[in-house]
DNA sequence: TCATATGATACATTAAAGTAGATCAAGCGC
DNA sequence: GCGCTTGATCTACTTTAATGTATCATATGA
């Protein structure tokens, strides 16, 4: 039942960042296959190490994936680490809070496809906003689902004041996190974080 | 007879790739071969772009190569271009000087195969090495030959005498290379690019 | 509860990558 | 001329990547 999985630390690592290349586009493997042209299955052994992959597979996913093959000098490789980093590390949220905040903007959409059309409501779609900006903070979803759940009585009884109450724990949500951010960041990163001029490394 | 060369830019690109580093590196397809265990048959096709290798060939080869896989984000491409070329673009020596080059790191394995195994020797190998930096500043290789010339007579007569001549000679190119490179780099570094100094003699 | 989308697996088939080994012509050093 | 190395090419064989199609369990949504 195992797969005979059988991979050298480079392919491992090939087919981490394949997976999670595409996880960060948010495909589905399916939708992956139609873009590249090679089958879901497939796309899921590579995924899990179970295949040696040619080039013209990987350059078929990698292209629909927005990356490219590249051979790079030794020499030079921590150099192209720093820039795929300083272009990748625009840190990603957890899966969870993803998760939760498609659910919340979901759940706005169809709110305002009610045609509320209250002051509150605005109010709420900007601080929403405001709070994705700092989404990759978020180490917690029970007050995203919180929020949510309030928004639920919307539809039913609540009306206005359901609105009322979601906004309020938005706003406090968000103001945690932008504090929450410049507190982490001011310790991590005392100077500009990258610098790609003058890269002499040895 | 012709082989259905089916290539893509990319993996044409690739091909080009290796064979452009095998031979920077001065290595044969059978040296290479040992290096990399992979057939010296299977690297004549991948290099002239039949086959569509797979990944555990690539990066055999490509480690044995001293280069390393990367799949690099789109928007990153060119800057990733940019700092390979500046550590590929080291000026190519002329033919004419890789050859002569070539004779005399042969005669050194030679005589190191005698077992000399002077001082004067060990010095006169690492003085080769260092000059070899330098080898694309090389305009005349007669100064090469006379050392070559020199390096005879250490299996006839000379002995010693001979290794002490030729790594009088060495030296002196090495420095002039050396000092060749200072002059005209000196406008693009600011500072002290090498040091070569506390030599033996001089 | 039912429907849907997900990723993982299964299976049979085909095409081709990879290996091992030998040979070949061209080029160069001796 | 002789020997050696080069890269290219061939043969015969084994392994496996890749395809096409289908199924499955599991989430999640309606």
């Amino acid at each position: 039942m195992q797969d005979y999985i059988k991979m050298s630390y480079e392919s491992e690592k090939l087919a981490a960042t394949l997976k999670a290349a595409r996880e960060k586009k948010g495909l589905s493997q399916r939708a992956l296959s139609a873009h590249a042209g090679v089958p879901q299955s497939h796309i899921s052994k590579i995924e899990s190490g179970a295949v040696n992959l040619t080039v013209s597979s990987l350059t078929a996913i990698a292209n629909a994936l927005d990356l490219e093959l590249a051979l790079v000098p030794r020499k030079a490789a921590p150099a192209v680490r720093t820039i795929t980093r300083s272009v990748n590390d625009v840190p990603k949220a957890t899966p969870e809070a993803r998760k939760e905040i498609a659910r919340l903007a979901k759940q706005l959409e169809h709110i305002q496809s009610l045609k509320i059309d209250s002051p509150v409501f605005e109010n709420l779609q900007r601080q929403f906003r405001e709070m994705r900006q700092f989404e990759n903070l978020i180490r917690n979803t029970d007050t995203l689902r919180s929020i949510r759940e309030a928004l639920k009585a919307v539809e039913n009884a609540g009306g206005v004041a359901a609105l009322q109450e979601a906004s309020k724990q938005m706003n406090s949500f968000r103001n945690a996190l932008a504090h929450g951010i410049a507190d982490e960041e001011r310790t991590r990163l005392p100077r500009p974080a990258y610098r790609l001029d003058g890269d002499n490394d040895e």
